[in-house]
DNA sequence: GTAGTCGTTGATCATCTGGTCAAATCCATG
DNA sequence: CATGGATTTGACCAGATGATCAACGACTAC
C-alpha cells in the first residue's frame, strides 16, 4: 500500500517516543550537554535503536527545533489588526504566558539555543521570525498613530512580552526558588501582574 | 617575604587571563559545552598550564559564578526605601539594563546556569537571593500600601524587571537579528521603552 | 507457515575530553 | 652565576560519547 514512505505504526510510535524523550533531555541540558545515552534511556530504547529512527543526534535536535517554531509563532500570528488594540496585545501576552506554563520544555529548548548564539536557527530568526515581527510591529504602530494605543516602540514591546512570559518557563527554577511558598499557582499572580503592566502602559492617555 | 600564599605577579596575571577566557567560553557554550582546550586556547595557555592555576574545570566555572553574584545583586541592594518609589524602581530597572549592555557575558553565564536547572547555585537562589528579594518586596509593598506606588505584586514586578533587562543580554542574538538595522544603539530605544512601561504601571492613579 | 522486510541490540570503533605526570624551562634571590 | 622554587608543556591515560555493523528477532503479506 505505502510506496515511498513505509511509515508503520511502530515507526510513528517510536519516533514520537524519541522526540518526547529528547525534548526532556535537550531542554534541560542543551545540545552539547545532552547525550544519546540519556535520550535512549529516557525513551526506553537502546542507543543503536535511536539511530535507527534518526540519523544523528543533530537530526533529533533539528527536528525538535523546527517542529517547535510553528507553534511558537502562532500566537503572534493571531494578533488581529481588526480587534481592540489593548485587548489584542494583552491576549497575546497572556497566550504566551499560557504557553510558558504548558510548554516550558519547548521554551527552554529555544532559550538554550538563543543564549548560545542560535548556531542552528539564525536564518529562521532573520527570516521568518523577523518578517512576522516587522509585520505586526507595523500594525501596532498604526494603532498608536491612530490614538488607539499609547505610543510605544513596537519591537521593544514585543521583546518585553517575550521576556516577561518566557521568563516563567526559562527561569522557572529561580522563580520557584524565590517564591517557594505553598502557593498553588504563581501563574495566576503572574497573569494579574502582566495584565496590569501592559494595560497601564498601553491604554492611550486621554 | 610571602609565607602562605606566594601570589606572584605571574600568578595574578595568568589567573585573570584564564578567568577572562573562561567567561568568554562558558557564557557562550555553557558548562558542559565548553572545553578546557577552548579555554586554554582563548587564554593563550596550554591545557596543563590551565590546570596548574585551577584544580579543575568545575573550579574555574565556580569561581566565575561566585565572583558574578556579588555584582549581580548590588543594584537591587541599592534600592532605597528613603527615595521616591517610582524613581527608585525605574533607576533599578535602568541600572539592570546598563549591566545587560556592559556585562552581557556575565548575564549569559547566569542564564545558562538557571535554564539548565541551576545545579550549581540553587542554594544561592533560595538563600542569599531570596532573602534580598523578600526584603525589597516588603519595601515595595509598603510603598504601595502608602499610596505612593500603584498596587502591584512586588515579586512579579522584580521578575519582570529581570526578564525585560536581561533579555537584551541573553537573547542579544535574537534582538539583533530582528532589529537588524544600522541603528547605532537599540539600547537607547530599550531605555525609553522600559521607562515608559514601568512609569505607566507604577505611578499611582489618583 | 514461510519469505522477506522491519525492528533491535551487543560489541566495537574513533574521537573527544578532563585530568595527570615527569621532565624541561624560567626566574628571583643570594 | 648558581640554586631552588615557580612555571610550562609534550606525552599520556581513562572514561565518555556519537556512530557503525553484523547478527538476531519480530512482524506482515502471501
Amino acid at each position: 500500500m505505502n510506496q515511498a514512505k513505509p511509515v508503520t505504526r511502530i515507526q510513528r510510535r517510536n519516533r514520537e517516543t524519541i522526540r518526547e524523550a529528547a525534548l526532556d533531555v535537550f531542554s534541560q541540558h542543551g545540545f552539547r550537554g545532552a547525550t544519546l545515552d540519556q535520550i535512549a534511556q529516557a525513551a526506553g530504547l537502546s542507543k543503536p535503536n535511536l539511530l535507527y529512527y534518526f540519523p544523528s543526534k543533530e537530526a533529533i535536535h533539528g527536528e525538535l527545533l523546527s517542529h517547535l517554531m510553528t507553534d511558537w509563532l502562532e500566537p503572534l500570528r493571531a494578533l488581529d489588526e481588526a480587534g481592540d488594540p489593548v485587548e489584542e496585545i494583552l491576549a497575546y501576552a497572556l497566550r504566551k504566558l499560557d504557553m510558558a506554563q504548558e510548554l516550558p520544555r519547548e521554551s527552554r529548548l529555544f532559550a538554550n539555543e538563543i543564549v548560545q548564539g542560535a548556531p542552528r536557527i539564525m536564518d529562521m530568526i532573520t527570516g521568518e521570525l523577523k518578517e512576522l515581527v516587522d509585520e505586526k510591529a507595523k500594525v501596532i504602530r498604526a494603532w498608536s498613530d491612530a490614538g488607539r494605543l499609547a505610543s510605544v516602540d513596537p519591537h521593544h514591546l514585543i521583546f518585553s512580552i517575550w521576556a516577561t512570559t518566557q521568563h516563567y518557563a526559562d527561569f522557572d527554577i529561580q522563580v520557584r526558588g524565590i517564591l517557594q511558598t505553598g502557593k498553588t499557582d504563581h501563574f495566576d499572580d503572574a497573569r494579574r501582574f502582566l495584565t496590569h503592566l501592559y494595560r497601564s502602559a498601553l491604554t492611550p492617555t486621554r
